[in-house]
DNA sequence: AAATGATGTCATATC
DNA sequence: GCGATATGACATCAT
């Protein structure tokens, strides 16, 4: 009897339970006080309140919003239940029950593989469900029945999901330790745990120990409310001490004979018919929760993996017999495995499960639900979710794929770079790679792929046809990865052959054709041409040798007649270019010293200019004091008579000897006219 | 957008 | 005559 009332118990609670996660609290107290008020005293409302409040908790924690506190108090729990009666009252569609009509079926096919004693009942029960319309899918039921009766024994300890395929011990172990983990969180533990039960005692009184410490060490915020502590005692009669009030029922259920258990199940189930039918107006109103169960499921799980919870082995050994799922899982696995592990490996095997698991949920609650107009909402809400996570994990996959790859594949470019570019300054000497176009390895040529940049620009000249092939190949090659390379193999960064430091200071046309590509950025013209027909000097060489040495190299290596004439031009044009700066320097220096000079020759005639001034500033002073002298001695001077000489009359005459003549000036003028006539004469 | 300077290149003259 | 050099002229680019 402590039993039966247990599961009566359990059933009712997992009922409530499975209820709560969808966001209802059904009113089974009275239904419960009613029949069984001593049996609800031990867990019944809190474990209810317990778990809706965490469910939704989780659903928070989907949603990306602020982490909820693990263990809620009736204060929010009330708070919900006032939300979700003020979205009811808003006429919101009602939710479905498939979530309860999906652990049933998980129960079902638990108790169908118990053994063949159980099976006999258990598929009259089916029978009874699929005819009920409420319980299994009918492919499900069909299967499921069809594989237990014609191989009973293959399916034992396996539970079936609805694609054939089997859920071993394996499976439900690991789905077993996910529950666990997520038995803090309340959600659905005890239906799925009733599925399981079929492992037997050891393993269930294992599990219990895991649970208890699970229970205390993972989740401090799931420790029990007072209320729930006062009501452990009461759970402690038949049910192992610790624990949520809802892992209290779970080992109570475990420990339960598997015969009794058969047939409690089924007699649970037939009470919740009969509770839907008798308060059909609370399973009617269950209250709507905008995109529930299916992420709060997986989050769920996933926030059992946020806990470093270790299920790597339970997850591999999981996926090892999945299906592509699976495979995707160990590809996953073997990816994320070298780094942390935990998270997101589990969270790839908790997609798994959930993809495993939840087709069963979906069969099923479209079975249980066909009466249902709302029924497709869940599943398709389950699948969007769950598609939703395997699009993430293959995003993310991809991702790490990408991330794995791209060093690879850069390294691969840079393997191939340097494996040709260790290849080519092997045969890069001038003696073997003048002659042959096979022979890549001119000096400081790496690369080949100019000559199709230069043929595009126009600069060939002669024929370019010079190993063109072989260029093509490359040019596609190096366009976009070897631009940026290192061309100059062995040689030290300052030997780049084909970098003239006088190419260097800017070319007009050079830079036209620099922006044609990238590689032609330290590349003049010549550079290019000479690599394109692989000139094997470069062309710092070809210009700056000597005339002899030139012309013995011109003809000590066998040359093409392009390169003969690349090489000469290239010669003319870089002395010409040398010469024409050499000419405009000395055409700035010849300006400069011109100006130089008309700065000097300006100076010196500001200078003359000064000095003739200062010499007729003398003259003049001169003059004045010649005057002033004629009037003091023409004041002096007297006739014969005594009478003072007329100045405009008379004028001094100087002579060699220093005498001093008073002349008449009418006399003078008749002395100087046949002077004139004698000069004049000797002219 | 035009002016200007710098540079490369070509043609030509000169040595 | 050849090569080197010098230089004017032109084109191109950058400022």
């Amino acid at each position: 009897m402590h039993y039966v009332k247990k599961y009566f118990t359990e059933g009712l609670i997992q009922f409530a339970i499975l209820l709560s996660l969808v966001g209802v609290r059904v009113d089974v107290d009275s239904y419960l006080n009613s029949y069984f008020s001593p049996l609800l005293e031990t867990s019944l409302g809190p474990a209810s309140v317990y778990i809706q409040t965490q469910f939704h908790s989780l659903r928070y924690n989907l949603d990306d919003y602020s982490l909820q506190h693990k263990c809620p108090d009736l204060d929010y729990y009330f708070t919900s239940r006032r939300l979700l009666n003020e979205v009811k009252s808003l006429g919101t569609p009602r939710f479905p029950i498939t979530e309860v009509n999906a652990w049933l079926v998980h129960t079902v096919a638990r108790e169908s593989d118990t053994d063949s004693s159980v099976n006999g009942a258990q598929n009259t029960n089916d029978n009874e469900n699929n005819s009920e319309g409420a319980h299994n899918h009918p492919r499900q039921g069909s299967s499921q029945h069809d594989h237990q009766q014609s191989d009973q024994h293959h399916h034992t300890g396996a539970l079936v999901n609805p694609s054939g395929s089997e859920l071993t011990k394996e499976d439900i172990e690991l789905i077993d330790i996910l529950w666990r983990e997520d038995v803090a969180l309340g959600v659905g533990r005890e239906g799925f745990e009733s599925c399981c039960l079929q492992r037997g005692d050891d393993h269930t009184a294992e599990d219990r120990e895991e649970k208890e410490t699970h229970n205390q060490d993972s989740e401090t915020s799931l420790q029990p409310s007072d209320e729930e502590e006062r009501e452990r005692p009461a759970s402690d009669n038949g049910d192992l001490p610790g624990g949520s009030p809802s892992l209290s029922l779970l080992q109570g259920a475990s420990l339960e004979p598997q015969s009794v258990l058969g047939v409690d199940v089924e007699q649970r189930w037939q009470d919740f018919l009969s509770l839907s039918e008798l308060q059909g107006i609370e399973t009617e109103n269950v209250q709507p929760i905008p995109n529930p169960t299916i992420s709060e499921i997986g989050m769920d799980i996933s926030e059992a993996i946020s806990q470093n919870v270790s299920l790597h082995d339970a997850t591999q050994a999981f996926r090892t017999r999945s299906g592509v799922t699976r495979s995707e899982g160990s590809q996953n696995l073997l990816r994320l495995e070298s780094t942390n592990s935990t998270h997101v490996d589990l969270l790839l095997s908790v997609t798994n499960l959930t993809s495993e698991l939840f087709p069963l949920v979906d069969n099923c609650t479209r079975n249980a639900t066909n009466q249902n107009p709302l029924s497709g909402f869940l599943d398709e809400a389950v699948f969007d979710q769950i598609n939703l996570m395997g699009l993430g994990i293959e995003g993310m996959d991809n991702m790490d794929t990408q991330i794995l790859e791209e060093p690879d594949s850069d390294s691969g470019l840079s393997l191939n770079c340097s494996s040709r570019s260790l290849g080519s300054p092997s045969s890069s000497e001038v003696s073997s790679s003048s002659s042959s176009c096979d022979d890549e390895g001119a000096v400081g040529y790496s690369s080949d792929a100019e000559s199709d940049s230069w043929d595009a620009v126009g600069g060939a000249e002669g024929s370019s046809t010079f190993c063109h092939s072989q260029n093509s190949k490359w040019s596609t090659m190096q366009t976009s990865d070897h631009i940026y390379h290192n061309h100059t193999y062995n040689q030290p960064p300052n030997q780049n052959v084909l970098t003239s430091p006088l190419q260097h200071s800017g070319c007009g046309k050079l830079k036209s054709v620099k922006r044609n590509t990238s590689e032609d950025l330290d590349l003049s013209r010549d550079e290019r041409r000479a690599r394109a027909l692989r000139i094997p000097f470069s062309v710092q060489e070809i210009v700056n040798m000597p005339v002899d040495e030139f012309l013995e190299l011109l003809s000590k290596y066998d040359l093409t007649e392009a390169q003969v004439t690349l090489i000469r031009d290239i010669r003319r044009r870089g002395k010409n270019k040398v010469a024409a700066q050499n000419c405009r320097k000395r055409k700035l220096d010849v300006i400069s010293n011109l100006g130089n000079d008309v700065d000097e020759l300006q100076m010196q005639k500001e200078k003359l200019l000064k000095e003739r001034t200062q010499q007729n500033k003398s003259i003049g002073t001169m003059k004045q004091k010649l005057n002033e002298l004629y009037r003091d001695v023409f004041s002096r001077l007297r006739d014969e008579q005594g009478r003072p000489v007329n100045p405009s009359q008379y004028s001094l005459q100087c002579n060699n000897d220093g005498s001093v003549l008073v002349v008449p000036r009418r006399l003078m003028t008749l002395q100087q006219k046949p002077d004139k006539k004698t000069k004049d004469k000797k002219h």
